[in-house]
DNA sequence: CCCATCTTGGACTGATCAGTTCAAGACGTG
DNA sequence: CACGTCTTGAACTGATCAGTCCAAGATGGG
């Protein structure tokens, strides 16, 4: 049965990375991933490592690829920062309308789940958590807006932003979170035209 | 040692309530909440009942009793709906900065890590959660709020108020959780007055 | 065609889990 | 003072946990 991998690396990460993005860690074991993945416990630890070198995989995979979504939307803040805004929550609404993915949000969840974790995988999650406001201030300063209302502004719309998983997951309907995001749009298109 | 209960069952269901709280239905052992409340485990079990039944009755206790805060901080709200908010906000502000109880929200969490809970308590949690969107929509509209308004705040403001304790955990410090609910507020402020 | 190498599957370990059982013993009643 | 009742502590059960180990066997180089 071996001498070769007989398995695809990209895929086998992704279906942990769901598994425990739908489960949480705690409730995630070896059993389960080895189910979601198709390896054997043996050979998850000597391709993957132990389940948390596993865990900051999948991690560092969310971060990455939804990352990516987040600064590719933003990218054009310098000239429509409010269209910039909600193409980055768009990035969020989308990922919960997905039926492909599970709904809630990997980063949220290992945050409220910090305190069960092991303390330098709750550090790694709070590093990858605090990328979003950075990203946000940027933007929002390429866009034009004053220093204050950035720093203001980012962290606003990255808590909105997560808090759209946790809405999801309780039940709250695409349209009540299309108004969720709809409040905190409306009121960066004021903040951005003083004068209008 | 028996014959009488040798224990207070509001400080025993605090006890277990905070153990919740902190560490999440999933990584709080019998073994925790017997430390936790100074009881043995079969007291738990005669006195509290199982697992389940007892993280329900901390459940309820903890709705019960932020959601009274709630209702007496929105109870201004057809005076002064904007003070009425922002004193809704204050509950969980405040409850974020007491260092006599864990950060984080034992709703949202559960919320998060409801498709490890059993179906039920599943249920019940999302039952509990969606409480406070009915409350700030009555109050809104007591404030003078057209119907469709309200809605769309109410679901904002409940989604902005549980995202508070995700990014208090995360790190947030006290002056952004501030600046969070700040652009709520003056959005608030700025819809109830179309004229100003 | 053969052998060294490496993946794989399954069995195993010790720890911990939720939940049960029961004897020991403290209380209140008579 | 004696007895029934009820709480309590500790031991126990079967299940599940993360992590380890090793024989079986497929592969590719020589």
């Amino acid at each position: 049965m071996a001498g070769k991998k007989q398995f695809d690396m990209d895929t086998v990460l992704d279906a942990a990375m769901v598994q425990f993005w739908r489960s949480g860690y705690a409730d995630t074991s070896l059993d389960d991933l080895s189910r979601a993945t198709g390896l054997n416990r043996s050979s998850i630890y000597s391709s993957l490592g132990d389940k948390d070198t596993l865990f900051l995989r999948c991690l560092d995979r969310y971060a990455k690829r939804y990352g990516d979504k987040f600064d590719a939307a933003l990218s054009c803040a310098a000239e429509d920062p409010v269209a910039a805004v909600r193409a980055f929550f768009d990035v969020t609404l989308g990922r919960i309308a997905d039926p492909a993915v599970p709904d809630g949000c990997l980063m949220a969840q290992s945050v409220m789940a910090s305190p069960a974790l092991s303390p330098s995988v709750a550090e790694h999650v709070k590093e990858l958590f605090g990328l979003q406001r950075p990203r946000l201030r940027a933007a929002l300063k390429a866009g034009g807006m004053s220093d204050e209302n950035a720093e203001g502004f980012a962290v606003h719309v990255a808590a909105v932003n997560q808090s759209l998983a946790v809405m999801g997951r309780a039940g709250s309907s695409p349209e009540q979170l299309r108004a969720i995001v709809g409040v905190t749009v409306d009121a960066l298109a004021r903040a951005l035209r003083p004068l209008g």
